[in-house]
RNA sequence: GUCCCCGUAGCUCAAUGGAUAGAGCCGCGAUCUUCUAAGUCGCUGAUGUGGGUUCGAUUCCUACCGGGGACACCA
């Protein structure tokens, strides 16, 4: 329906005698304003020299005419906006469609055909994922759905790191324990934190993790490495029981130490030819004339930095994925370092870096202060996902509920603020269970969904209201919003629609009957068709939906 | 010191350069004999400061104040 009316208003202006001008359609925030406002007349007005409120005057009747029978009213407001109503006509086939199409309401084609590879969570082996991972993790799975339902084929990757000195403070940990066939992470866990004190304590073991360190790199110590892949074995079986349990997974692992060897050498390479260059022995970008941080790839060691083993990384997802676009989720500490990466990587392999982009994710923040583990105020995924379940189940009898429903909170605290800004989380008060929250949208499905058990076929009086009711007026927007939700990567958008989407449905739910009222029919065919739209928003987004709360 | 991000109600967040700056939490008051009250309805309350661009600025530019982050051999 926005393209329709976008066209007509495209029309309007040609005849206007104005072409090519950059308008904005959208969705008033006053219903009172209609379906849809323009600012096309303010915005024309400028490139003809008129006057914008007439201008508006004199578009309004065109775009009403083009319209013909879909919209009722059409008229200029305030400096020179155009506010379209939809004729009821018009409302009631767009929520027969949201009714009717079920699960492919609100599916677009704007990606259609594309390739998008998309990487997340990113936890590293031997030490446990904490609460900040869940915001990657949440949001990653968002995106990747919001860009399927534009018809892309999305592929999903995880980075992590499994080589370096807390691996070995780990596996030192173990050896030490005399545990050689540790079971779960929960040893792994005990392990690095004994192998962290040590190291910090002992002199003696210090020198014994950096040599297992080094062991490791080498790969040659059959024992060590044995240990090393069943520790790393343990610790990506609890990470995929936690993706799982957050609703997302990942075609590709991807792990640091699959992409020194690559690193080091197309850095090398680089060196080569004057891209990168020396300096005091090590192997430097130098990116301040480019204004980009100047980074250390590979150390007068002969290590490889992470900056080293992200361009490893690039080339090793070009072998083995063929994509259009990749996208790289982190949290925005990292922003720097990806400019100076995307700027060696632009001289290096343009056509990669080209398609490539960073986006950042917020902070997950204790409202006490911040979470550090040197102050052992670190709360781990799994811990923060059992508190939940836990208050959740006060109200929920059933666990796979419960589960549910604390899934759905921490989601929703998580997507519905724009990625990017920081999330405070304060564990005293926990998490919102109403109000603006996950629950908040469940339940007003569940509610919907109650309904429609007790008949779901169109019986029932078929009287129909003078007006279209306030909710269909939202739910005609739903396929505009996710599109535009997986155009600007902003899960917020159709996280805050649903909200408002929700909310419309609570009123009309205490205002209005349904069943066995005179529009029972009419009324129906409007729960089904929230009943889609809230559904499929919550799947786009990856909250459950429970069937009873 | 250089670079990046952010300052909106007591708190946590919204608002593609537009209309009367929206929600939720908290507080106060209504509301269950009716499809589930995790709900609904009502009341109070905000753009860090000074300039500038614009018909119009929370949004863009600039200076300042305040907070966070990144800056050569850590991951």
């Amino acid at each position: 329906m926005e393209e329709k009316v976008r066209k007509a208003i495209e029309g309007a202006l040609a005849k206007a005698g104005a072409e090519g001008i950059n308008f904005a359609v959208e969705r008033p925030v006053e219903m009172a304003h209609g379906d849809y406002a323009t600012n096309a007349a303010l915005v024309a007005a400028k490139a003809l020299g008129k006057n914008p409120k007439s201008l508006a005057d004199s578009l309004a009747p065109l775009i009403e005419d083009a319209l013909g029978e879909d919209a009722s009213r059409v008229e200029s407001a305030g400096p020179g906006f155009i506010n379209i109503t939809l004729s009821s006509a018009a409302v009631g086939f767009l929520v027969s469609e949201a009714d009717a199409k079920g699960e492919e309401w609100g599916k677009g084609e704007a990606e259609a055909g594309k390739r998008v590879l998309i990487e997340y969570s990113n936890p590293n082996a031997f030490k446990e994922m904490h609460a900040g991972h869940l915001v990657g993790t949440v949001i990653g799975e968002a995106l990747s759905r919001l860009i399927e339902n534009e018809g892309a084929k999305v592929v999903r990757d995880t980075f992590g790191g499994d080589v370096g000195p807390n691996v070995a403070k780990a596996l030192w940990g173990l050896q030490k324990a005399e545990n050689l066939e540790p079971q779960n992470a929960a040893e792994i866990g005990a392990a690095y934190a004994a192998g962290a004190k040590a190291y910090e304590e002992s002199e003696e073991a210090k020198q014994e993790i950096d040599d297992l360190n080094q062991a490791i790199y080498a790969g040659k110590d059959e024992a060590v490495m044995d240990l090393w892949r069943r520790g790393r074995e343990i610790s990506m079986e609890e990470f995929r029981r936690l993706w799982k349990l957050l609703g997302t997974h990942f075609d590709y692992e991807f792990f640091d130490s699959d992409t020194t060897e690559g690193g080091i050498r197309v850095v090398k390479d680089g060196l080569a030819k004057g891209i990168f260059k020396e300096s005091d022995g090590a192997i430097i970008y130098d990116g301040e004339a480019k204004g980009v941080h100047t980074m250390v790839f590979i150390t007068s060691h002969q290590t490889p930095t992470y900056e080293a083993k992200d361009i490893g990384l690039a080339f090793l997802k070009e072998e083995r994925v063929q994509s259009d676009e990749i996208i790289i989720l982190t949290g925005n500490e990292q922003t720097g370092r990806f400019k100076t990466v995307l700027a060696a990587l632009g001289e290096l392999a343009p056509q990669v870096a080209e398609k490539m982009r960073h986006v950042a994710t917020g902070f997950l923040r204790l409202a006490s202060g911040k979470m550090s583990s040197r102050e052992g105020n670190v709360i781990t995924a799994a811990g923060l996902i059992e508190d939940v379940i836990k208050r959740a189940s006060e109200k929920n009898a059933d666990p796979l509920i419960a589960e549910q429903v604390a899934i759905g909170a921490i989601k929703y605290m998580i997507l519905r603020q724009a990625p990017g800004s920081d999330i405070v989380f304060d564990p005293v008060k926990s998490l919102a269970l109403d109000g603006d929250s996950g629950p908040y949208l469940q339940y007003a499905l569940v509610r919907a969904a109650k309904i429609l058990a007790y008949s779901s076929e169109g019986a029932g009086a078929a009287a129909e209201p003078a007006e279209p009711y306030a909710i269909e007026r939202l739910i005609i927007h739903y396929p505009e919003v996710a599109a535009r939700a997986a155009r600007e990567f902003a899960p917020n958008l159709l996280a805050n629609y649903l909200i408002e989407l929700a909310g419309a449905w609570n009123s009309f739910y205490a205002k209005e009957q349904v069943l066995g009222s005179p529009e029972e029919a009419y009324k129906m065919r409007l729960a089904r068709a929230f009943a889609n739209t809230m559904a499929g928003g919550l799947r786009l987004l990856a909250i459950p939906a429970p069937e009873r709360m």
